[in-house]
Order: structure tokens, then sequence, then C-alpha cells
DNA sequence: AAAAATGTTAAATAAATTTTTAACAAACTT
DNA sequence: AAGTTTGTTAAAAATTTATTTAACATTTTT
């Protein structure tokens, strides 16, 4: 190989070294295996692999690369790619960070919206419920307001994210907070 | 206990539960530990407690509950609080959900912003090195100047993100997201 | 000062997750 | 059609993380 000839090629891999480690300690924060972390930080710098290669440049082995592409490619992280001729499979990584951000983000939040707010409406229910029942107890008739009102509350942060979320997906967001800003 | 007379009573609790089981189903998403996780979930609907009470409602040990507070003090999701005569230790849950989003994610998205920004200036001073060295080979320039340009456009979206941090921070964002729609 | 209460640290155990090896299935070549 | 290549699924092993038990330090009460 030419890395004897041209010391500066071992510079430039070191360069890109750095970075990887940096995106993976990172990413293994958002919820992904170390695997799956190292092997999209690698890919940010390839313009497409294929499980081989991975297996080969990560030297791991094989299903720990199947299963961690599928787990970036449900976080829209990588993608696969078509490669005509070649039988094996290709994957890019995804390389605009804003369109990583805006899947995985929006797709926690809305989980978490949906979750809750389920939750709240059938806990809301029931208070409604122990509310309109005579037989309660004032203490336990408090109780009941209180936690409604709580849970009334609250309503506002999971509509105020589910807002976040559409106007992240929409774009709109970057009316406010452009990508780039002009001085 | 008065459950017996009042069966409204159960019914509270079994709505709250309802509400705990969903935060704390979708908190641990959010790397804190399942002991963690249902213990901000049951403080949410207390005034505060003790050790000895968290140790109690979620039947775990107390170190277990120490470990947990802890946690979720570092992520400003539970407060210490001073309860005059008391010798144990009191705790609060945040309750106010866009303070502990806040937080969290600031918190969360500034290392980020920080250990990536760190290592793509000493990746791109590395690059640059090999750029100004005559000895380099026409392929390593290329593969220089091209992750160098990759870098540079890499920092548009860091630079966005420490933005939003700040205008979470500031409250600036609720002015164009504001948490009450006014219709 | 001795005993008790409270909270934390450290070591050990338990549980869950990640990764690998091995077996399998599907698609392609010859 | 038999034999390869490629990728996935399933079981096992390894690693990591979470939790508990036990020991300790600190403060308070008697």
């Amino acid at each position: 190989m030419s890395e004897y000839r041209d010391p500066s090629r071992a510079k430039v891999e070191e360069a890109k070294d750095k970075v990887i480690g940096a995106i993976a300690e990172t990413m293994d924060l958002y919820g992904v295996t170390p695997a799956a972390a190292n092997l999209y930080a690698t890919m940010y710098f390839k313009d497409q692999m294929t499980l081989d290669e991975m297996r080969e440049e990560l030297e791991m082995s094989k299903p720990s690369m199947s299963t961690s592409v599928r787990k970036l490619q449900e976080n829209a992280m990588v993608k696969k790619t078509y490669t005509r001729g070649s039988r094996k499979h290709t994957y890019a990584a995804e390389k605009n960070f804003f369109r990583s951000f805006m899947v995985f983000y929006c797709q926690m939040w809305e989980r978490e919206v949906k979750m809750n707010m389920e939750a709240i409406e059938e806990a809301q229910s029931d208070l409604q419920d122990v509310l309109n029942d005579d037989s309660s107890s004032t203490e336990t008739l408090d109780e009941a307001r209180k936690t409604y009102d709580q849970l009334e509350d609250s309503k506002t942060y999971y509509r105020w994210l589910q807002d976040l979320v559409e106007n992240i997906q929409s774009g709109e967001i970057f009316e406010f907070l452009p990508k780039e800003k002009h001085e």
C-alpha cells in the first residue's frame, strides 16, 4: 500500500478517526448500541458500504453489522442504496445531520406525546367518574380534583411538544432559527 | 384505612398509576434507569418524599433510591427541599415539564456540540497540515480536501444546535412556539 | 459518651443487553 | 439441479448495567 510512501495518508485517517470517535461517543447516548454508533460514524466518511466491508472495517461479526444497520435504518441514519451489478446490499449514511435530528427526535417525542396523552385521557375519565360519585369522601374528592387539574395542566406541555414536532417536520422552525446565520 | 368505606379512593390511585406507568415507560428512553424512571413518575404526584418513603412506596432498596434521586437531580428533575424540623432529607419532583425538557436536552445537546466541535477543529487542523504538505500524493490531497469540506459543512448543524439550545434557555423559543395557543 | 438514625460508598449479586457462533433460508451461478 | 454467495434468525457467550446487601461515616438523640 501507499502508506509508506505517503505519510500524509495516515494523517488523514487519523483526522477522520478523531471525529469518528467523537460522533460514536455522543451517539450511544442516543440509545444505539456501541456497534451501531461506531458503524454510523465510520460510514459518515464513506460513500457507501456493504455488510462485508463493515465487518472488515470494524472487525466485528456480520450479524452484528446486519443488526446495527437495521437499527440505524429505523432512525433514518442509514439508507439502502441501489448499486447496479452488485449482488451485495449497499448502504449509505445519512450525512445531513438536520434530517437525522428531525427523524430521531420527532419519532421519540411523538411516541412520548401519544403514550402520555392516552394515559392522561384515561386517567382523567376515571377521575371524572369519581368526582361525579356521591359516595366519595371529601378527602378523596379533593385528591381527585387536584390530580385532575395537575393532569390538565400537563397537557399544555404535550401539546407544545407536538407543536414542536410539527414545526420541525415542516421546516417552519428554520424561519425562526435559520440554518445559516446571515450577519 | 378508608379504602374499604370509599371505593373511589382506589379508583383515584388507579388513575394515577396509569399515568405513572406511561411516564416511567417513556422515561427510560431518556437514559435513566427503570428505578429512577419509576421514582420520578411516582414523585410527580407527591408533594415531597423522603428516601424512606421512596423505598417503601417502590419496594426497593435505599441505596437504589439514593442513587436514583442523585441522577434525577443532575437532570433537574428532582430538587432537594428544606423541611424544618425533619432530620430526613426531603425531595420534590420538578412538575414543570418545560423546565425538565430544557435542562435535559440542553445539557445533552451542549455536550454533543462541544465534543464534536472540538474533534472537528482538531481534525481540520490536521487536514490543513496535509494540504500544505508538498509531499502528499494527489489522491491524499483530494481525500483531505473532501474531508475538510465535509467537516466544514457539518459545522452548520452544530452551530444551529447551539443556537437552539440558547433559544430554549432564554425562553425566546416560546415567542415562535407559544406554550398556550391563542385561537 | 453510647446508642440510634440517616445517608452514602463499595463489593457482590442479579438482570439485561450486546455480541458472537452456528444454523438456516433465499437467491444467484454454474 | 448442485454448489456458492449473501443475509438473517436463533441460541449461546460475553459484557455491561442495575440493584442489593453489607460496611461505613456522619449526625443526632439520649
